[in-house]
RNA sequence: GCCCCUGUGGCGGAACUGGUAGACGCGCCGGAUUCAAAAUCCGGUUCUUUCGGGAGUGUCGGUUCGAGUCCGACCGGGGGCACCA
């Protein structure tokens, strides 16, 4: 009995104990150090560094297990590695944290990080710690104020009045994009609509390069580069001036469908147009109208928007090509202000939109596209908008064009006849980085009443947050601040104040990739150092940020490549967008969200609550979230299982881009191969020591059979891991395990055994680095895993000699047939024509032809 | 409404450029070990069958000697969006 449970013990892996272990000895030795001057070729591999909310989460485990597995598989292949960490520290949270826990935001941001750096240690991973920065140490976001007077100085930035979206429980300002159904994306207050100074980024002058250097991205995922695309959303038309009838004045236009001009039949302006406005002054219904559009927000929820409303001016506009042809100008909801000039001509029959205002308001639906095989005679539009191709009709002299060349013809004319020009447009627009709001970077400015807006000068940086701050009553703590925001101008010398807005995080996030690459410098980065590291040869992260931070990150770079700072154009080479981590959600018998590990199973397979013994249902399988209950803390599985179980699961059954189902059963499967790596290492591991490295020439079958896997499984995983497929990687390893564990014997079984159970240490060692080096240091390496080169194929041994061929008869498989692989066809079609499984199924026909493909396929064809 | 992606056993998923569908894992079933259990090990596991086979990758059709893979239409699931002129 006490024998018993001595070996029980020894044969466990004691995960937690020697993870520890090994952690401490690759701190103690610095070995992820990164040597910014090493003659080694580089791999900067990042994954998008996180908001410290106090606790990571299984996306964070998957999110950095991903990089850390790239991490040690580069530097194992001889690459100078870098691989750091930092937090993206500004934001509200801190500032909610504030509102209802009375702690300062910076107690609160960095008490936060000092537990989830805890936490991010003990998944063991190969990270430059010494590069650790966040984005609210003064000394970072310093920098970054460098930076943004740089773009000053080079014209990048700009102020503007503008309408904002205006959350009113914030008290801030949000983008467009933070606009989720007419509420504030954080607090969910419905949005107002007001007028406010800005501070605006001109990543507009930047949209065609931005647009061009999609097509140079060709390791990101299609679908990022598609909605860059279509969040810049390119379009090439005219731009043309009505004239108004009444007035005279002149109305710009822009039309992506000049073709259809001649099935115009009203034209809109936007609410926020100026004309709008103008004709509102006395007009107290047209004002009324425009009130009511700016209610509805741009992004209004189905119903509301399918409604088209508009408002009849009065007031006409000439046709360009014939001022004898009138059409009447309305106000609509459907024009955007942001767009194009704020005003459109409307064709009903090529446009939805139009065609829907016109039934309403009972304008003109007249038809100018004829789709192919419709009659021009008959040809009608009902209740549906043709904008497909066709050849044009009812258009005088584009009459028989084809819709492409109508629209190029159209174009021509009104550049040759002066009044319009053929234009490109973006859908892109400038980018609002003010927000009223104290846990940001400072916009270094200083408002003089005599000076006007004037940059703080170089050496006066970084403009640091007071640190005295109330959060007692709504809106700027900034600007409340009695005396933070008075100072002298530094022109004049005479009273100023400074800018009390702070900058969108989006900002933060926008250059630190740059800045990891040399922290310590005491400009924003070392533009010599970063231009030999950048691009981050592998970028990992959330597919939520497809298009904002990844596209502001690809604006701030090209324009600090236009300030001079660095040679870099496109700061991410690849890009890996992983998927949600998934588990199913619990509820109980009174409808409350239950934890995974409050439930427990019966035997007849139903649930209940450990607690209080209410039954429990098993409801959708759902994002991990906090609100629905259906999260398992890493800490509770790092501590149970250890991080390389974790890690190993995280990796494996789902590709990485795609969502991750957490189960108990997958982790426990996990952490039983962990366990049998362990067994089936350790338990040899003193007699494989003592066998000789070199591999005898002589094989026994089952030995060279061993052999060949060992080598054919480097070329595989090595293969697999360049790819990022580390399921496949996974369950190519559970399959070398299986062969490793088959009977070997005979000739030169010992030491290919140990080059066996080596190579699967080293194989396992990026997703298991803990696990490795103790089963390497078992099979007597007094080295790191961890400073150990990736293991080399021997090339002959991972190509076979004979080949399985599948023989079919009309296309079913009927018999294999194993050949040379070298056989001629002729040969290779004897051997199939021999076989009598497919003699059987040949009884009765005719052989008319036989299809050889060499080491694939034969298949008879016979009737 | 528009655009994109996706659909394979009970489940997660393999299947290179069209060439043996279901690798590997989970689950389940059986066996070994154990007083018993846990753990571990071995075997089986798409469905169906009269044990010869037959059917099968969302549905229907097409191309091909051969289709999960290519083409067309439809159905389901997921994601994105901006009423963008």
């Amino acid at each position: 009995m006490l024998l018993k449970i001595e070996k029980e013990t020894m044969s466990r892996y004691n995960a937690k104990a020697t993870e520890a272990k090994w952690q401490k000895i690759w701190t103690d030795a610095k070995i992820f150090k990164t040597d910014s001057t090493s003659t080694k070729p580089k791999y900067y591999v990042l994954e998008m560094f996180p908001y410290p909310s106090g606790r990571i989460h299984m996306g964070h485990v998957r999110n950095y297990t991903l990089g850390d597995v790239v991490a040690r598989f580069r530097r194992a292949n001889g690459y100078e590695v870098l691989h750091p960490m930092g937090w993206d520290a500004f934001g509200m949270p801190a500032e909610n944290a504030a509102m209802e826990r009375k702690v300062h935001p910076a107690d609160w941001t960095y008490d936060n990080i000092a537990n989830m750096r805890d936490q991010l240690k003990q998944v063991g991973l190969a990270i430059d710690w010494d590069r650790e920065f966040a984005t609210c140490d003064a000394d970072y976001y310093g920098k970054e104020q460098q930076i943004f007077i740089d773009f000053y100085n080079a014209g990048l930035i700009y102020r503007k009045e503008s309408w904002v979206n205006w959350d009113p429980v914030d008290n801030t300002v949000l983008a467009n994009e933070q606009v989720i159904d007419g509420r504030g994306w954080r607090s969910g207050a419905v949005v107002e609509r007001r007028k406010l100074s800005q501070w605006f980024l001109k990543i507009t002058d930047f949209a065609e390069e931005l647009l061009e250097g999609l097509g140079t991205l060709d390791r990101w995922p299609d679908k990022v580069r598609l909605m860059q695309e279509n969040w810049i959303g390119r379009s090439e038309g005219l731009k043309f001036t009505f004239e108004i009838s009444e007035t005279g004045e002149s109305l710009p236009v822009y039309t992506t469908r000049p073709d259809t001009l001649f099935g115009a039949s009203f034209c809109a302006i936007a609410a926020d147009h100026p004309l709008a406005a103008k004709l509102a002054e006395d007009n107290a219904d047209l004002k009324a109208f425009i009130e009511d559009c700016r209610k509805t927000g741009t992004t209004e929820e189905a119903i509301e928007k399918a409604e088209k409303k508009g408002f009849d001016t009065g007031l006409t506009v000439k046709h360009p090509c014939d001022p004898d042809w009138k059409l009447p100008i309305y106000v609509a909801n459907f024009v955007l202000m942001d767009y194009g000039t704020g005003a459109i001509f409307a064709c009903p029959a090529g446009d939805q939109r139009d065609l829907d205002f016109a039934r309403k308001y009972d304008l003109p639906v007249l038809p100018v596209v004829l789709p192919e095989g419709e009659d021009p005679a008959s040809y009608t539009i009902g209740d549906e908008a043709y904008t497909g191709p066709g050849k044009m009709f009812n258009s005088r002299f584009l009459d028989g064009m084809e819709t492409m060349a109508a629209k190029a013809e159209m174009i021509d004319r009104a550049e040759k006849e002066g009044w319009g020009e053929r234009t490109i447009n973006y859908r892109l627009r400038d980018w609002g980085v003010s927000r009223q709001r104290y846990w940001g970077t400072p916009i270094p400015f200083v408002h003089c009443d005599d000076c006007g807006v004037v940059p703080v000068p170089a050496e006066e940086l970084p403009v640091k947050l007071p640190e005295d701050v109330s959060f007692d009553r709504p809106g700027n703590p900034l600007e409340h601040h009695p005396t933070w925001k008075h100072t002298k101008c530094p022109t004049c010398g005479g009273k100023a104040v400074r800018e009390t807005d702070t900058m969108d995080t989006f900002v933060d996030s926008s250059w630190y990739f740059l800045r990891f690459v040399t922290p310590e410098s005491d400009q924003p980065f070392d533009g010599d150092v970063v231009d030999q590291w950048l691009p981050v040869n592998q970028y990992i992260g959330g597919v939520e940020h497809a298009i904002l931070h990844l596209l502001y990150a690809r604006f701030f770079t090209r324009a600090l490549n236009h300030v001079g700072r660095t040679q870099v154009k496109e700061p991410f080479e690849g890009l890996f967008t992983q998927g949600m981590v998934n588990h199913v959600t619990y509820k109980d018998a009174e409808g409350q969200w239950v934890f995974p590990e409050m439930v427990r199973s019966r035997e007849d397979g139903s649930f209940f609550r450990s607690d209080n013994g209410l039954d429990v249902t098993e409801g959708r399988i759902e994002k991990m979230s906090k609100s629905k209950k259906n999260v398992v803390d890493p800490d509770d599985i790092i501590d149970q299982y250890g991080a390389d179980t974790a890690r190993w699961f995280v990796l494996s059954d789902s590709p990485p881009e795609r969502d991750l189902l957490w189960t108990e059963a997958g982790i426990e499967g996990a952490w039983r191969f962990t366990q049998r790596v362990f067994r089936m290492v350790d338990a040899p591991s003193a007699a494989v020591a003592a066998v000789g490295a070199a591999v005898p020439e002589s094989l026994s079958d089952s030995a060279l059979a061993l052999r060949k896997a060992t080598h054919k499984t480097i070329v595989d995983i090595t293969a697999d891991i360049e790819a990022l497929h580390f399921n496949k990687a996974v369950a190519r390893l559970y399959e070398y395990a299986n062969a490793i564990g088959a009977k070997v014997e005979g000739d030169g079984a010992a030491e290919v055994m140990r080059e066996a159970l080596e190579t699967l240490v080293m194989l396992v060692s990026p997703m298991m680095p803990h696990l490795a080096e103790e089963l390497w240091q078992k099979l007597g390496h007094k080295t790191l895993v961890a400073e150990t080169p990736w293991p080399k194929a021997i090339v002959a041994l991972t190509v076979d000699n004979t080949v399985k061929m599948a023989v079919q008869v009309n296309g079913k498989v009927r018999d294999t047939i194993e050949v040379a692989k070298d056989m001629p066809k002729d040969e290779v079609e004897k051997i199939a024509l021999a076989s009598e499984k497919v003699d059987r199924s040949l009884d009765g026909l005719t052989v008319r032809k036989v299809i050889v493909v060499p080491g694939r396929i034969v298949n008879i064809v016979a009737n």
